[in-house]
DNA sequence: ATAGTACTCAATTGATTTATTGAATATTCA
DNA sequence: TGAATATTCAATAAATCAATTGAGTACTAT
């Protein structure tokens, strides 16, 4: 047995973990994994600086995790396989599985997370089936166009305030946004129930969504 | 939006990515995979000294993928659950998938993988079904009794020259092991066809199999 | 109580990673 | 051609990681 060899094919493989293995460089997956991002765009929600997020994508290009593409003065990163974000997925299943720690900052950061109802996909696949549940996608709206959960409705956070006397008082309004480390789908969910309507929140995003086999809607481009 | 507590959460999701991104920790739950080792067999197995395999352990075990327990005086490590197989297989496959110097780097490591046929699990169930089949678990005995495809037979690598001559000859052999990352099965099968037998070797171990919903066989405790 | 076996821990050293800063590069528009 | 915008790169300092060494701990057998 090639011992050289084998250490040299861990080290390649391991690469990929230690590309993921920093908390900068796993937001800005969770952000491609909702839709293709400048690097402007990235820098600016995931709260750090323009050289450095730029540093950390070259890292996640480096580990084939992410491509970009040049259009006009700024370039598009996206996920460089739909394999990616099922790795992010399973990193996340594992640690919120694993570490108590991980379940009490998400805690945290989505305090009302324990407030609200939740549903199932297969609970809201058959309330859309018989017309009285409507669905919230309460990203924003790039993130929407990009891909989305059928039948959603686009209503971003941002403007949910001017257009709740829009949604239907005797529906069951569900919402959702880019998955179980989203604070949207609560924040939005809130201002629902406290203007009266019956609601629920979907943990799954998008990409939860079709990990579990389900299909998404796209616009035509 | 809580900046500080979003950091902490993805701080706390990164620390499992952390864990893994070490090319001996890699090999650590590779080997864990197939059945629980001592520090000992594990520092042997993995190539590396007893203080330095312990120290990687703990990092596992900090990061909840793995669990000791104590037995007189040696301590049997296992993984923590399931799931911490199907990470590892997962961050295999994009590794794999991704980056070009994985795979050439398989190549050096498996020069033979390319010169003998592979069976796919369905074509290898269909085989057995007919009877005209055997499959053998070339790994180490207590990697076969910690489980083991359904109708397998143990013949390890070790003891193989001196039981070539109870092949049936009129079967086809498949041989298998511990995954994509083993040796193992290569060098049993190259024996096999050098002593006239038809061969073929299973790309995926046990937890491949599971993974790809089989289930396995375990002796009686 | 002591010796043997298995394992862990702490300190040290050298290597690697990360964020910042400022310069450099690429593209577009007037 | 030059200015504006977007992005990357290189150097630096601080923090973190990994392997080794030697000491310490836990368990067992005599």
């Amino acid at each position: 047995m090639n011992r050289p060899a084998k250490d040299r094919l861990y080290q390649h493989i391991a690469q990929v973990a230690q590309a993921i293995g920093n908390s900068h460089r796993l937001e800005l997956l969770d952000l491609l994994v909702q839709a293709p991002h400048s690097v402007e765009q990235l820098a600016l929600a995931g709260g750090m600086s323009l050289a450095n997020a730029s540093q950390h994508l070259q890292r996640l290009k480096h580990a084939g995790l992410v491509v970009g593409e040049r259009l006009g003065t700024t370039i598009r990163y996206r996920l460089a396989d739909p394999i990616v974000a099922r790795l992010w997925i399973e990193l996340r299943t594992v640690a919120l599985s694993q570490l108590a720690d991980v379940e009490r900052a998400l805690d945290e950061y989505r305090p009302q997370r324990q407030q609200f109802p939740t549903i199932t996909p297969a609970a809201l696949q058959a309330g859309m089936m018989r017309g009285d549940t409507l669905l919230l996608d309460v990203r924003p709206p790039e993130e929407f166009n990009a891909g989305y959960l059928p039948g959603a409705i686009s209503i971003p956070l941002d403007t949910l305030p001017t257009r709740l006397t829009e949604l239907p008082t005797d529906a069951l309004i569900v919402t959702y946004c880019r998955g179980p480390l989203c604070v949207y789908a609560d924040e939005a969910l809130a201002q629902v129930i406290a203007r009266g309507r019956r609601g629920a929140r979907l943990e799954e995003g998008v990409a939860e969504w079709q990990l579990a086999g389900y299909s998404i809607e796209r616009l035509a481009a």
